[in-house]
DNA sequence: ATGAAAGCGCTAACAA
DNA sequence: TTGTTAGCGCTTTCAT
């Protein structure tokens, strides 16, 4: 047990070991080698450093060769199986990289943005992977002015290379799926699938609702008023969506595309006011990946993003050492619902394109 | 736009204001009061600071003050709702004591526990949040060595202050909600409660089996063979253990307590084998909160952790100073079941002890 | 094969 | 009210 006044450091191992510092630092930093010291030596220091309960200060290594070793992401939020599945496999990656991961979410603030990604600056992170942010341009400025590389993820920007999740095909392969697995129905109300959740003016809502409008518009017929309910992505209010949608067609549509989970859970809200024997034939769609919903007494099926991908993509773009705007896109993959009820869908059998 | 090639420093504001370094320092850093520096001076050089684009470095504010700035809080994974839940809220306490979270998660591998701990200590971190270590005493040893105030959550160590969730308290409202909801039934299997997941070894685990083979054994009797399936964390093994009960059985339990949502993700997979008319009078438990599982068609009870309370707890303990073994037991809340199916839970009226 | 010395950017005594 | 100076602990030439 070591003295807890004061940390040890090289001058003291040098000291110990009747070595210099700059030996002592070679010895342990790895360049022992290079610095052709005699492999004795550097053991010796490095037992010596071991029993004395050393530890590196890295603000001393980072001020002195201006490299931290630590890499930033900010994310919208923490509590959300998207992001933190992100985290999780950038972590990997930047452990694999010898790299300490900082992990900050700024709440869909534009002002927290701007704030914590100051301080990761500040900080001397080495890489920023930007997360839907709110105002990806705004945070690639500051990056700019300060050189740091960095790369958008989820939502792209003007002002830096990006990687998103391929909205228009997800949503396509989607919308097919629901109506492949959609009941006919008679008049009055003939079977015709409704998105929920979302809003028109977000970047992935606007392409996902024109996938759709597409595909419904070939295959079912021409999008009708009131057909697409995006306005907002709290739950509450898809709740209310859904209970007006319910009382205007007099009971569940034939298939719905709800748009996150967020949406999901505001659908589930107003599902749970009605019987038991109000679900006759609905299909669900929900472009988002959760393992409960995906266990529903209603077939639903999942989209579930390629965030391993989304992640090692951002890490190749940024080895590529490219700085200007580019979007590459990642596909995400369906996932058949797990209902127990019998439903109408076997197997998934349009493939994603 | 600056130059790319070096950063501002404070000598070259220095330079650019005609004051000295140490004016300048003083002016950004907040304590130019203190240093009884004219108004008009701060001010001029905060100006400069801010066209010049100047950001501190905090490696060599760091160094110098042996103070970092960072707090870190290690966790076995980000990819899980209630971690990813303290992380949300541990990150807004640092940020409200102007600290930057660090948050790194371990995989529940001693060795990276390990690994990552000593990582922090040389990042020169100012306290840490030790949640869900396989091995805390190990930890609190090496941070003991370095001074390092830290706290536990949610698994407690001996060498340090841990808060923790009240899992005794939990699990016994979560089993008396069970039996009060449980219907009666006959010969030959008379309505019994039963319990799965997790594994006995585990300090959560035997405390939530005690405390459901204590209710149990007052309310319905002396706890049988076979009735506590406890032998791992993994969905699958729970899926086994699910159909194995049921097949001894010959059918579901009247009552199942399921010790976490990974157990009942494994569960979940087995009930979808069964057709839709087989589950009908079982009242679900678990301990844990997913707000998907809790919309399932049978009534699921749910254990939410009061994660602000955990948090503000370790907060708490940091701020006494407290060094010492001590256990802060923070007691969870029952979320009633949402479940769209009839249920014979109208509310629950058992409060928590 | 190793040591001496300078300096990374900042803060804080101590002067003035 | 402000400037000078001495480090914080490390890496890295440049000597030897």
């Amino acid at each position: 047990m070591q003295r807890a006044t004061r940390k040890t450091t090289i001058y003291d191992l040098a000291a110990l070991t009747g070595a210099s510092a700059s030996t002592v630092s070679a010895s342990l930093s790895g360049t022992w080698r290079a610095r052709r010291i005699s492999e004795d030596t550097a053991l010796r220091i490095q037992r010596v450093a071991a029993e004395a309960g050393y530890t590196i200060n890295l603000q001393a290594r980072g001020l002195r060769s201006a490299r931290s070793g630590l890499i930033g992401m900010i994310l919208p939020a923490h509590f959300n199986r998207f992001f933190s599945s992100l985290s999780q496999i950038f972590e990997a990656h930047a452990r694999a990289r010898g790299l300490c991961p900082v992990l900050v979410s700024t709440l869909r603030d534009p002002d927290e943005e701007r704030r914590t990604v100051g301080k990761l600056i500040s900080h001397a992170i080495e890489a920023l992977f930007v997360v839907g942010a709110t105002n990806p341009d705004r945070v690639s400025e500051l990056c700019s002015a300060a050189g740091l590389p960095h790369v958008n993820i989820d939502l792209p920007g003007a002002r830096a290379p990006s990687v998103v999740s391929d909205n228009d095909a997800g949503a396509e392969a989607l919308t097919h799926a629901l109506i492949d697995a959609m009941r006919p129905r008679g008049d009055p109300a003939p079977a015709r699938p409704y998105f929920i959740g979302g809003a028109r003016w977000d970047y992935a809502s606007a392409e996902r609702i024109a996938a759709f409008e597409r595909v419904v518009a070939a295959r079912v017929g021409p999008i009708g008023p009131g057909q697409i309910l995006a306005d907002s992505y709290e739950p509450d209010a898809s709740a209310r969506d859904m209970a007006a949608l319910h009382a205007r067609l007099g009971g569940l549509p034939a298939a719905l595309f709800v748009n996150s989970t967020f949406a999901f859970e505001g659908v589930l809200k107003f599902f749970a006011t009605l019987p038991a024997d109000a679900f006759g034939d609905i299909v669900v769609g929900c472009y988002d990946y959760d393992p409960f919903a995906s266990f529903m007494h209603i077939p639903v099926i999942m989209v579930r993003q390629n965030v391993e991908e989304l992640i090692a993509g951002a890490f190749r773009l940024l080895d590529s050492g490219a700085t200007g705007p580019m979007i590459v896109k990642v596909a995400p993959e369906l996932v058949p619902p797990r209902t127990i009820r019998t439903s109408p869908i076997e197997t998934l059998t349009r493939p994603l394109t």
